[in-house]
DNA sequence: GACCAGGCACATC
DNA sequence: GATGTGCATGGT
């Protein structure tokens, strides 16, 4: 498997280059990003975040004291409004009163005490705690969401019904764990997904498909 | 006018 | 522990 995720990245980096991910000015931004991108198109999360910045809402002091019509205003283009409205004020408190609100302090704590910590937040899934830990605070998780998922599982490289922490390991336990690398290897699966496996899948085009081609992968 | 999008919590069996 | 459902808007 190691040899396989090793091809895949590479394949992936030489037809992409470097993708740069994940979009967000500072740390509160990324988390808030993760939040709002739940299910959900990153093109509505840019206008939530986008209304949260015209409305000097961009920081977790302003999240918890402004009127909880504002918050959700501003986040209606992205979708579960109130919903995300609750879990980013979740969020904002977690981080006012463990760390002062501050995101510099809360990457200052280790990886295996901080993710249960996230994990405990009411709205954060393992998904979000994972963007909020290696795109945040540097932390080296491997993130794996619904393309990560996808685009294994259609070439036949994990079952596509794999569990979430089961995936996260199989990459985590195959490649040295290196948090630059993790972020683009994330990223180039995101673009991939967007571009090949969406609802009218392009296998056919798909950078990937050199790899099958190569050979099929061991186990 | 369906169907889908970078999930999660909660109820129920 | 597995499965189903509500949450909501905007793009294709």
């Amino acid at each position: 498997m190691r040899k396989t995720l090793d091809n895949l990245y590479r394949h992936l980096t030489a037809h992409y280059g470097p993708t740069h991910w994940w979009p967000g000015d500072t740390p509160f931004e990324v988390a808030v990003g993760a939040v709002l991108t739940q299910n959900t198109a990153w093109t509505n999360v840019e206008k939530a975040i986008a209304g949260l910045k015209a409305e000097h809402l961009l920081e977790p002091g302003a999240l918890l004291e402004c009127p909880t019509e504002l918050i959700e205003t501003a986040l209606r283009p992205c979708g579960y409004f109130r919903v995300k409205t609750k879990r980013l004020r979740a969020f904002c408190r977690y981080l006012d009163e463990r760390y002062g609100g501050s995101m510099t302090r809360m990457a200052e704590t280790s990886l295996e005490d901080l993710r249960p910590e996230l994990l405990d937040v009411n709205g954060i899934g393992p998904e979000t705690a994972d963007d909020i830990l290696l795109y945040a605070c540097d932390k080296p998780v491997f993130v794996v969401d619904a393309y990560t998922r996808r685009i294994l599982g259609r070439h036949g490289l994990v079952t596509a019904d794999i569990a979430y922490e089961e995936l996260r390991a199989t990459f985590e336990d195959a490649i040295e764990p290196d948090v630059q690398m993790f972020k683009e290897y994330h990223g180039l699966l995101v673009y991939t997904g967007k571009d090949f496996c969406r609802r009218k899948p392009k296998c056919a085009a798909c950078p990937l498909q050199p790899l099958l081609e190569d050979g099929q992968p061991e186990g």
